[in-house]
DNA sequence: TTGAAAGCGATACCAC
DNA sequence: GTGGTATCGCTTTCAA
């Protein structure tokens, strides 16, 4: 089936009414120099009165740039409905209006080999967020294809690996240091940690800085004060009791995530535990969940938005700019005081 | 900047080295007949060492056809944490992955005089899904635009103009019956009503419904019984005290959207109220939020991922059929019992 | 300042 | 079966 064929006004069609070639209209349509006022305004007149819309593939195949930021993420059959990636969402599409972009968004199965190389390659992409990288692949070599191949890409968060890229994250130390100065100053000394994900960048760093902070403050540093979770709900739920029924209980549970402190106040609630009167409860990251649970959650912003704006901003830059370094942005977390401690 | 100059091997490189012309190679990229099993066999076993992926760009400009969907939502800068679209685009997510489409999201501004025709044409998109139509807007035109011009697409939800165009929605009918039924076996017979949005399809046909039920089954009947809402939080919560402060207070609340339930809990809250104890309270749609706030909040379950799915599935059916006639799929509601009533 | 012509990477048609 | 050639709509030299 053929398709567009009467509606589609091309170059060419406006163009031969204007009586001028159509590489002159291109020049207008990009609004380069080299045609005189009087002509770029004719054909700019006769393109909207013909209702002249350019054809972004066409340009794309032409440029070789795409015009759209491309998302890429793990496969996964529920990653729209986890609120975290979508927090970072709203702020790349926000970016995207303003760069005027369009957005795409690409599940990538590296289990079938597919890398981000091969994704750009096959749609021109030429600016790509590299969401929730998973470290136990090497992605190295598929970051080399994109640099040497000049297309632009920011990770969030934080990338391990040795090369220099575009990458954005939260300050985790600083993120970890406010929940716990929050909790000395309400008087805990014993502090039960759930952690994150082992192959990530934030479940090591913030795990990292729980320890060398812990310690420096004085709390009690037992073994079994820290447990091994994964960022999901259910790690939380699992994790939770193993803490609940130490010995000697901690007074405070300091997750590091929102997800897995939501998992920890079921695993509590089931136990009758009263939050936080019996103990109190701190997450990590500020998902949307945390506003809606009772008590409300106590959490560590992570300015998700912002990152997600920030990781397409960095990505641009470094189209635009051959001399643009790669470059980490840091940006701060920030207390935000509910109910649960 | 020049991109892609080295890696790019495309289908003429794959030719070169097979020693035949490019186009036999592209009959054997797609799948086609007409070439020699040996011969096919050699060419893929080249392309394949020669890392070959076709350029789905160039691909799009001479088929017309982008191979993705196109999601067209209304200007919202909070549109990607609207967990109740977030479910559908997972549906429609998982069936990109089925018919192997990358998916593509562009925001609408009517204000500017944007057009869905318009956009389909600029990225060649050939299957479009349409969401939250503004019906205060007469997009009939647009809507003819598409049809003419072969443009496959399904609106969610349900299309209240006259043209017939697949649309996706739920049985509002059978939900509001299985809301109110459940509300009559536990003893009530004096309910609130909380109404969304005047301007949507769910809107009215839920006001309706529930006008029409109540009635039949016998409940209060009193006019301040219902209030208008628009099926956010801030309407429920601004809305639910007029139910609250009537001189007969209504033994139960019924609210067009799960987040105005949610609003109007928080209102009842702030006025000491317990749900159920002292009123019972049902919500519409089942997002993600209704099973994290307490009480967990009855509600009736919309598929939204089935809906995202069926919308992009009949949109890809009418693509490939010229036959095929656009249809409304109505899926049906179910109860979510939990504990708000 | 303007126009003619080449070409991006693929598909499709028509000879052979 | 296979190869040559036109074409999709656009950008980009390069002459004029």
């Amino acid at each position: 089936m053929k398709r567009f064929d009467k509606a589609s006004v091309t170059i060419k069609d406006v163009a031969k009414r204007a009586g001028v070639a159509h590489s002159t209209v291109s020049l207008v349509m990009n609004d380069r120099e080299h045609v005189s006022p009087k002509l770029r305004e004719r054909i700019l007149k006769i393109s909207n009165e013909m209702g002249y819309m350019p054809n972004m593939v066409a340009r794309s195949l032409i440029s070789k740039r795409s015009s759209t930021v491309g998302v890429v993420f793990p496969e996964n059959p529920h990653f729209f409905t986890i609120t975290y990636f979508l927090m970072m969402i709203e702020g790349i599409q926000n970016a995207c209006k303003k760069y005027d972009r369009a957005l795409m968004f690409f599940s990538l199965d590296q289990t079938k080999g597919e890398s981000y190389y091969q994704i750009s390659r096959k749609w021109l992409i030429d600016v790509m967020v590299i969401m929730n990288v998973d470290y136990t692949r090497d992605i190295s070599k598929d970051i080399e294809d994109l640099r040497k191949n000049g297309i632009a890409f920011s990770i969030v968060t934080k990338y391990v690996g040795k090369e220099k890229v575009n990458a954005v994250c939260v300050d985790n130390f600083e993120g970890v240091r406010l929940a716990l100065e929050y909790l000395a100053e309400r008087g805990h000394k014993r502090v039960g940690y759930i952690s994150g994900h082992p192959n990530s960048s934030d479940g090591p760093e913030r795990l990292q800085a729980f320890k060398a902070l812990s310690k420096k403050m004085g709390f009690d540093q037992d073994r079994d004060l820290i447990v091994q979770g994964d960022f999901t709900f259910e790690s939380g739920e699992r994790e939770a009791p193993k803490l609940l029924g130490l010995k000697k209980r901690p007074t405070a549970i300091f997750a590091a995530s929102d997800y897995m402190a939501i998992g920890a106040m079921r695993a509590m609630k089931a136990q009758g535990i009263s939050i936080p009167k019996d103990i109190a409860l701190i997450g990590f990251d500020n998902t949307l969940e945390a506003a809606y649970v009772e008590p409300a959650l106590t959490t560590i912003r992570q300015p998700l938005q912002e990152m997600g704006e920030k990781a397409v901003d960095l990505a641009v830059r470094s189209m635009n700019d051959e001399n643009f370094e790669p470059q980490l942005a840091v940006l701060k977390p920030e207390l935000i005081i509910r109910q649960s401690c």
